[in-house]
DNA sequence: TCTGGGGTCCTATCTCTG
DNA sequence: TCTGCAGAGATAGGACCC
């Protein structure tokens, strides 16, 4: 969804229109971002609300808004944002909760054009990839520009949402292009312009600049991106640290090395949950931790991985967070395992406060070849690890041909299953 | 305003080992 | 045996992204 950044004055210069061909010279990188993801899909099957606020969030009092559709941000709704200050801003609008599975298989769809056109798709989040398409534009028989306006037609008439595009030289200018470019539009930066596209910019437009490093930056005067170009690369490593130092420097003069990367691996696989009403009771958590471990491992196998450090996530009621980990002796994707794990970091955490959320995190993946099985409560090497592990592989098979409430641990049952 | 859930990356600190 | 040092790995927390 994007950083929503409006199109400053002038800007519109970039922007490709259906009569013009712009200059797309030395642009090899597309990033393609699709317009309000969840809403739109929604409204493909609802089309009479189109014209109306719509919002896509979750139920629960602590939810928060997954999508709003222009009209709804017109009202100040925004992506993020707490459902209870969505509804104070725009009590007309009409409130959809998310359809499960559906954004994943139109994400799928949309890649699968990407994919047509080039093998070098990657792809951030449901709703947004980078392309490079240089190697691809002989074949194509068009321009960078080209495949973008292709893309958009292509979008719009297969899944019936809009998109917007950024052509650039590198991966940021063309991501901030796309989201200068929203709704339904396309910028394209020629590699000869990006420093005249960068600079008037303010320095929250780098990628990598939250609200924390843009208070820092504005304390030590720099307010553009031009400013930051400005300062010597030793001041900003002062300020920021060695490698955010060094990152935005090379982003405010334009560099940015870091190529279109199709299957990057994971790096770790977790599960957390925010409750409705803060928690004392460690019975309850333990069996929190318990349903999150399954997710984690059912996912861990799901895609052949196993991990070695197990990690866990307290956040207490004032919204102070710790994480404490233990590395394994060997890498698991066996939920017993995981919980086991868990349980005796909480244990050892001995929480005394409310409890907000709770999470489990598997990182140090390898695939599942690589490393051997552990088990708590057998020696590596006796068997004991195998069979909790086939245990749980039978339980996936269960639940894909009988639905995920068909096995669970008996500990998960509701009094009135038991 | 009152803050979800899924991630990545960076930094500081501590511990272990040689 | 103690101390200093450097490097590696583990750990905790924070910022950031969508």
């Amino acid at each position: 969804m994007g950083r929503n950044a409006a199109l400053p004055d002038g800007y519109d210069r970039f922007r490709a229109t259906g009569d013009t061909t712009p200059d797309d010279t030395g642009c090899g990188v597309l990033h393609v971002d699709m317009d309000a993801f969840f809403a739109a899909v929604e409204l493909r099957t609802r089309p009479e609300l189109a014209d109306r606020p719509v919002v896509v969030a979750g139920a629960g009092p602590r939810s928060v808004v997954l999508s709003a559709n222009y009209p709804a941000r017109r009202y100040g709704v925004r992506s993020a944002m707490p459902v209870g200050a969505a509804r104070r801003l725009c009590p007309q609008a009409v409130y959809l909760p998310p359809t499960r599975g559906l954004y994943s298989e139109v994400s799928r769809g949309v890649l699968a054009i990407f994919r047509e056109l080039t093998p070098l798709v990657e792809p951030l989040s449901l709703d947004e990839a980078f392309l490079d398409v240089s190697g691809a534009l002989r074949r194509l028989g068009t321009t960078p520009a080209g495949v973008g306006a292709l893309i958009r037609r292509r979008v719009a008439a297969e899944h019936g949402i809009t998109c917007s595009v950024g052509v650039a030289s590198v991966k940021f200018v063309a991501k901030l292009a796309s989201g200068m470019a929203k709704p339904d539009g396309m910028l394209v930066v020629p590699a000869a312009r990006t420093l005249e596209f960068l600079h008037p910019l303010p320095v929250s437009a780098l990628w990598g600049v939250g609200r924390k490093t843009e208070e820092n930056l504005r304390r030590h005067g720099l307010d553009t991106i031009a400013d930051v170009a400005r300062t010597p690369l030793e001041r900003l490593r002062r300020a920021l640290g060695t490698a955010l130092g060094e990152h935005l420097h090379a982003l405010a003069h334009g560099r940015d090395e870091r190529p279109v990367v199709p299957d990057s691996e994971e790096k770790s696989l977790g599960a957390e949950r925010t409750f409705d009403v803060d928690q004392h009771d460690r019975a309850f958590l333990n069996r929190e931790l318990l349903r999150l471990s399954e997710r984690v491992a059912a996912s861990l196998r799901a895609k052949g991985l196993r991990g070695r450090t197990v990690s866990i996530k307290v956040r207490f009621a004032d919204f102070r967070t710790i994480t404490r980990a233990r590395t394994l002796f060997a890498a698991t994707d066996v939920a017993r395992d995981i919980h086991g794990t868990a349980v005796a970091l909480l244990d050892e955490a001995a929480p005394t406060a409310a409890v907000r959320l709770i999470g489990v995190r598997v990182e140090g993946l390898s695939g599942e070849d690589e490393g051997e099985q552990l088990s708590f409560d057998a020696p590596a090497g006796s068997g004991g690890a195998p069979r909790w592990r086939e245990a749980e592989v039978a339980a996936d098979v269960a639940r894909s041909k009988f639905g995920a409430a068909a096995v669970r641990p008996a500990s998960l049952l509701s009094p009135d299953e038991g």
